[in-house]
DNA sequence: GGGACTAATGCTCAGTTTGAGTATTAGTTG
DNA sequence: CAACTAATACTCAAACTGAGCATTAGTCCC
């Protein structure tokens, strides 16, 4: 250990932009090591972290990022990335990483084809719940939480968390469920964590595990992401970053369900919708789906302004 | 400017107790240089941001800190602590300072001189509207403010941030008003930065500011603390962090009323809390203030669980 | 011991917002 | 032109909110 050990500045930034097919992931990285891209901070060279976040991300993907907001800084010893990404630090240099998520719009195939994109259930299979498909993946990890869930005090953890016996789901606790498997060992950070600090390579038990890993702890800093977009979209008209500039309201009903995970009421949200006063119609028409033409709306001049409030989300029954 | 410029980074804690009055602050310094309990992370000794927080917090002023919360981490240049604030920075030092947000419980008059404590208030009176001699401070800034807005996207920013023409005051986007009155040049903190960074010690117009300033951007924490906690209070069961163990609906009420810096509703305030089944009383009575004695009640098994829900805040009418 | 006073607690009522459907309409396709 | 597919309209009851009025259980004072 060298007498002052540094602490290094990691930036790591959630990229979301929405594809057809609903939201996609920007990430860096090469197979069996992929993350989320990822810079370091320059002391000196860089004013504001927001902006070296941009920086990056541009340099690295040739994405311009449109709205950028600050998540939270991960600095727990044991979690952090590992020496070997980072090619300026030593060992006895602790790497801070501050978070952020970053909405880049809408993406057309091209664009999608020029970077690394994924979809974001990729990493969090239980958290798609818009069909039954995707809930299987909660019905695969119901036996080991079980199993975990050895007292009363987990039980409940798990059941609250889950949405079990009687408790609603909850979209945006993505990252309580997540630390929950992570604490139950039932994602594969979690046993990677501890094999390197207990040093032992051995017992590393051939499990399947539901969800793909990511590198360091940028599967948590996702998992924050997904949480707080999916909160914020309660709130804030943030959906529109990620909308196209004129959109059906289906279309917005779709975005909006693969962002939150779930299946809305289709009257219902475009009840609240067109009384939120948060989109307007464009005179076009959009013909292409077979039924009937819908018309095309946009974002309105109000949910420009700052503290303008966010969709309702009216569940879809079972 | 020395070869490998390092960072440092600062733990600042926004510390939160309740006294009969109303939220209380644990400060630092030294008059005229007032700020928060602040400390720097070790990166040996310090596992957790959060355990250093404690930690030092503690070791300085004595008290032990309930809830914990990271609440952002404020990066810029221009605006963080002076460097004089810390005993082994140098010039070259980047200070990067993560927020936190720490809930104390609540403290009685003996508790309370043990510390340097504050009304929040004090640094943002604009902030209570519980009375119309607290409403007086956005009167005396409304001259300043509508000078300052001279373009309608500077009205509408106003109009949204104070809740004016129509608009409803928000009481969790201190933030936002704290950053709109700095950018009007209405907080002392923005002449002080503008003065340092351009070097002039002239023309520093004797102005009289509303609410008084913290040192380096500590207010800017203290706003963003607020906020949060004003928003939490909504969709998290965390007022009880501030609440004694057994008090009476009056009671709680008047602590949120004070958080929050509105009044409420009183018979819809216990019709939803009622509801809500985040309390439950306790067989006891208190009687001590005149009138009808009112029952004791304590935090519900259920408000302890993870998910648990809020409060909603019925506003009370002009 | 009775009346005034002060809060706490109870109850009502109308207006809104939600959750869940059923019904109708305007295109496309064979 | 009939079948088919979405989009859009409309309806209805239950739940929730905002605002008050009414009642009650103590204390204080004479």
């Amino acid at each position: 250990m060298n007498a002052t050990p540094r602490v290094i500045i990691g930036l790591s930034a959630v990229v979301v932009a929405a594809s057809g097919k609903g939201p996609e992931l920007l990430l860096s990285g090469s197979p069996g090591a992929i993350g989320l891209p990822f810079g370091s901070f320059d002391p000196i060279g860089h004013r504001t972290f927001e902006l070296a976040v941009r920086d990056f991300v541009t340099s690295q993907t040739g994405f311009a990022l449109g709205y950028v907001e600050q998540l939270y800084t991960f600095g727990d010893k044991g979690r952090e990335a590992p020496v070997a990404d980072m090619g300026q630090s030593s060992d006895a240099d602790r790497v801070v990483s501050v978070g952020y998520i970053a909405l880049a719009g809408s993406i057309d195939e091209g664009q999608r084809r020029a970077g690394v994109w994924a979809d974001w259930y990729r990493f969090f299979p239980w958290e798609d719940r818009r069909s039954t498909a995707g809930m299987r993946a909660l019905d695969l990890l119901m036996p080991d939480l079980n199993a975990w869930a050895t007292t009363t005090e987990r039980q409940s953890r798990v059941a609250m968390a889950f949405g079990l016996q009687g408790q609603s789901w909850q979209e945006s606790q993505v990252l309580d469920r997540f630390e929950l498997l992570y604490e139950a060992g039932l994602v594969q950070e979690a046993q990677r964590d501890r094999t390197k600090s207990h040093g032992s390579t051995a017992t590393a038990l051939e499990r399947a595990y539901v969800g793909e890993p990511l590198v360091s702890d940028h599967r948590r800093i996702l998992a924050t992401a997904m949480g707080r977009l999916r909160a914020k979209i309660r709130y804030r008209p943030i959906i529109f970053d990620l909308a196209p500039v004129r959109f059906t309201l289906s279309e917005l009903q779709d975005l909006v369900e693969a962002v939150c995970g779930v299946k809305l009421h289709k009257q219902n949200f475009r009840r609240t919708l067109e009384r939120s006063g948060l989109v307007e119609s464009t005179g076009a028409m959009h013909a292409e789906t077979g039924g009937r033409p819908a018309m095309l709306f946009t974002r309105s001049a109000t949910s420009r302004q700052a503290g303008a409030s966010g969709l309702s989300l009216p569940l879809a029954k079972r």
